[in-house]
DNA sequence: ATGAAAGCGCTAACAG
DNA sequence: CTGTTAGCGCTTTCAT
């Protein structure tokens, strides 16, 4: 590979005139300029990235690490870190992936050998154990996700406790009084990894001042978990006509099952779902659905993180993305309603 | 952070002598190892990367490139990331994440600096742009997926011709003679990514062999997609009983529909899937299946291009894994046989 | 078994 | 506007 000097030698110029036309940070008059710029292309040469991390003690890249655990549904990890990964792109950065495997040492270790610049930390769980080392570094780092205790750290999630009450408000506004919430795996309440709980949190609340009745029931996502989740709530709620979906999974065994009992959608029961886009209109009704920002989760946390690394420090911590509800085929008027 | 100067004069050796420690690469007696080990645990110490790439001329990073477009079942692609990414830590290896947005730009950013030593290459195109540039360099390469010509590459791949054989193997010992293919998009056999028409390939001369009758159709994968070219394949050929699927998004669909239609799976008809295990245990009927083997693909990818790296360069340069049929629910006798 | 020292290729003062 | 030069922290001969 050819090297900066030889750049400058074959441009009759200094290393340091090429270092600049690179990096612009001084200015290099045009004919200069062009004669470096033709070196360059007809070198074919490329900044050695290690000489430069070395010199410059900047790697340009954004570590990310992505769960291990694969229990969470995976279209939207991988939305997320593609567009995390396009988005670093456009602003210089490379992308390297971690996985959660390592844990606590991969923090130690990225950060220690000066590997990226910066951290982004998906699925985060409420007390995640790598939290102290990410409050303990000076690197800037981005959550993707709210642990339960946020000072001092910069988070971008979905606001899922108002996106728990546009669900409510919805199916309240089109007269249901009896809502079922058909919710994640037990294990992501184990688990604690909060946005669970906070959809429940806003789905609650404004339950509550809309006088809506709720029933919340988590669910593996199989047919047959399903299929005793769907007996268990007409039997201790027979009134049930409305349905807050926050599962992938379930979605489709849901609608199935609800079909195989007689039930229309949205005649006799309104579904509202809580996840991506085009989960929503690929389901067998076209759900009407809260979508899952990935991308711009994606893009934001790069944003926020670019922010910080070139010291333009936002003042926010938290970027909590507001929620949309996109109304579709699948929720109407509660029966009996005028 | 502390360097690697500062870990010698707190052990009292010289620089070299705390790099040979770290790499092995001479001996050193045990009480000096002793007294480097215990500073650097002292110091915190963690050699930086870009000075030992620029030394060394090794990042010990592996470049994988994804692909940006999404239409293909997202999960598998994720697994087999997750795998790289696991795989290559355990050989000492981290993973920097490429988008195929940059398309060939991308491979040459990345050998021209240095920034990794060897590269994976996910979703391979039969005549794949990138190929030219991954042909030229003499950085290790493995691809995951296979191009028209394999000549010169190492690929690693489900052996897909061998899986359509499997298929109709399993269904023509049950009796089937009329099969129908519900395949993948149209688009994905426009962009010719290989492993359809490889099975497909596979479908046919062993159905020919057979003498099963075979019907191919491509298939969005929403209901309504699902729903005509269920129609057009009854209607073309009335006596169908055997179903092979190579396309997840299409499962859920033609169950339902068939359920719907009144034939009752396995009894009148036998559904056999290409597909990850977990989407074959989740569909409502436990589907026989061929497993796509995610994590084995990216493992594999990984071994070989770290075989490479390390100069043990295996002789095989195309590595194909073999297809493992699973029977389960979906799949019996044809109606009418003995 | 250990040291000394010469770079690796680039950046960023410091000088004009 | 451009050149000179001193490192950045580590690896790796070459010595001993």
């Amino acid at each position: 590979m050819a090297t900066l000097a030889e750049v400058a030698r074959h441009a009759g110029v200094s290393a340091s005139t090429v270092s600049y036309v690179l990096s612009g940070k001084r200015s290099i008059s045009a004919p200069t300029r062009e004669r470096v710029e033709h070196s360059i292309k007809e070198l074919g040469y490329h900044p050695n990235a290690g000489a430069r991390a070395l010199a410059s003690s900047r790697s340009n890249i954004i570590a990310l690490m992505v769960p291990l655990r694969t229990d969470m549904y995976v279209p939207v990890m991988m939305e997320i870190a593609i567009a995390v990964a396009t988005t670093a792109r456009s602003h210089g950065y490379d992308v390297l992936l971690l996985t959660g495997e390592e844990g606590p040492a991969a923090v130690r270790r990225v950060t220690g050998s000066g590997l990226a610049d910066a951290m982004i930390v998906m699925d985060v769980e409420l007390e995640d154990e790598r939290l102290p080392l990410l409050h303990a570094t000076r690197q800037p780092t981005v959550l993707i996700g709210l642990p339960a205790d946020t000072v001092g750290l910069t988070c971008v999630d979905l606001d899922f406790t108002a996106t728990g009450a546009l669900c409510v408000e919805h199916l309240a506004a089109l007269g249901h009084r009896e809502v079922a919430i058909v919710g994640e795996a037990p294990a992501v309440y184990e688990r604690h990894t909060g946005f669970a709980e906070r959809t429940l949190e806003g789905l609650r609340r404004r339950a509550g001042e809309l006088g809506v009745r709720l029933l919340h029931r988590p669910c593996q996502g199989s047919y047959e978990s399903m299929d005793g989740t769907l007996s268990r709530i007409f039997d201790e709620r027979p009134g049930t006509t409305g349905f807050v979906v926050q599962n992938e999974a379930a979605i489709d065994p849901l609608l199935s099952l609800l079909r195989r009992q007689g039930r229309a959608v949205p005649e006799d029961v309104s579904v509202v779902a809580v996840c991506p886009e085009q989960v929503a209109t690929q389901a067998s009704v076209r759900l009407t659905s809260v979508a899952i920002p990935a991308q711009e989760m994606g893009q934001r946390a790069v944003e926020l993180v670019v922010a910080k690394l070139e010291g333009n420090a936002s003042g926010e911590q938290v970027a909590l993305l507001a929620p949309e509800l996109t109304v579709r085929a699948s929720s109407g008027p509660a029966p009996g309603t005028a």
